[in-house]
DNA sequence: GATTGATCTGAACGATTGTTCATTTATCAC
DNA sequence: GTGATAAATGAACAATCGTTCAGATCAATC
């Protein structure tokens, strides 16, 4: 045996990943190409394909890791004692994650028609599991009474959209603390859905 | 004088922006080329350049008619008397207008980046008169003591981020009628402002 | 039917796209 | 050092990009 493998690719592959999110953030997946990915890297076009199949591969795997750690970061979340707490967690929760990663939330929301057909239905998929998390609070809230809700299935859609909608305007060094807005938010969750 | 100025602009014109509209939306705007424009329409690429100067123009002309229109529409409609009232037709009315051009709302949202600097501001600054009119109905409704809001821009946030989302998953042969969803929207959103 | 000018074609432009690959370079084990 | 292998280069590829423009085509006026 030579060289460990990987010796500089532990290196190089992140980076990579690295410089395709913020450059996919900021100009979008399409109108970015794969060589001003390596030069943000420092190498060459040809270089990347030691790393990625395809440029496509670069923005679904990055699209899976992001929904996975989602997933796997709420399933570790302490979600207290009833559908009061649970949904006061998930509220919190959703904020803070998406507040500490906007760069890939945005290309998770902004680059779903830039997936291939299947690449698509697998984010599509995990997407749907997240949302099918917040609704089930949401039903057991409403068949114990603690919420009073018309439609359970619009009213997580609405919940989700609202508390998502922060990452488009919030701003590290803005009026508010992190805190304050998800206290806010989670006052306004909690009357919406009448508890 | 020989022939009246556009007796096919007339026609092509029209056609050019709603396939590029069309196309725009489903794509992206960096993933459309003129070429396939200029097809959709059933003409060559160079024959578009005599109803616009560039690709960037097109964007920017259909963003900035979108919130045009949206500004003009909402300000023709009928708001009744007081917070609560106004509330209650901004809900609607934002819900109605944006399901029935789901595609210029998308692209409103989706292709900001794809502007120039100039040109993004000028979007930019009618974005943002239109979310100032709901703050105010927001903080008229607070001064009389109609809304609890323990802040008024957050509130306004979460209610247009909230009315927009609801794009993102309506179909026109879905489970329920728009009018429905405009009175479930309607009554979260009064619950919401604590009203 | 001739004239006129708007409209469109079709080819061309230089630049850039994603991707491949033979070759060179760098780093490790022996 | 020597050999082995991973990693990166740099040139090349066919295709496509936005845009331009001379020339053909069309319809309305006289």
């Amino acid at each position: 045996m030579a060289r460990k493998t990987g010796s500089h690719s532990e290196i190089t592959g992140p980076l990579i990943r690295q410089a395709a999110e913020e450059l996919f953030a900021e100009h979008g997946y399409a109108a970015v190409s794969m060589r001003q990915i390596a030069a943000k890297v420092g190498v060459q076009a040809g270089a990347l394909y030691n790393y990625t199949a395809d440029k496509q591969s670069l923005l679904f795997d990055m699209m899976q890791a992001h929904m996975d750690d989602l997933l796997a970061a709420w399933g570790a979340e302490d979600k207290g004692q009833g559908p009061m707490d649970a949904l006061e967690a998930f509220t919190r929760f959703h904020i803070r994650y998406h507040l500490a990663r906007p760069k890939a939330v945005f290309i998770a929301y902004m680059e779903l028609r830039n997936l291939t057909p299947e690449n698509f239905q697998v984010i599509e998929d995990l997407r749907k599991t997240y949302e099918t998390h917040l609704e089930n609070i949401l039903q057991a809230g409403k068949d114990d009474g603690t919420f009073t809700l018309a439609d359970t299935k619009l009213a997580a859609m609405a919940v989700i959209a609202m508390l998502t909608g922060v990452t488009t305007w919030y701003r590290d060094d803005g009026r508010l603390t992190q805190d304050r807005i998800e206290r806010v938010y989670w006052n306004m969750v909690r009357k919406a859905v009448g508890a």
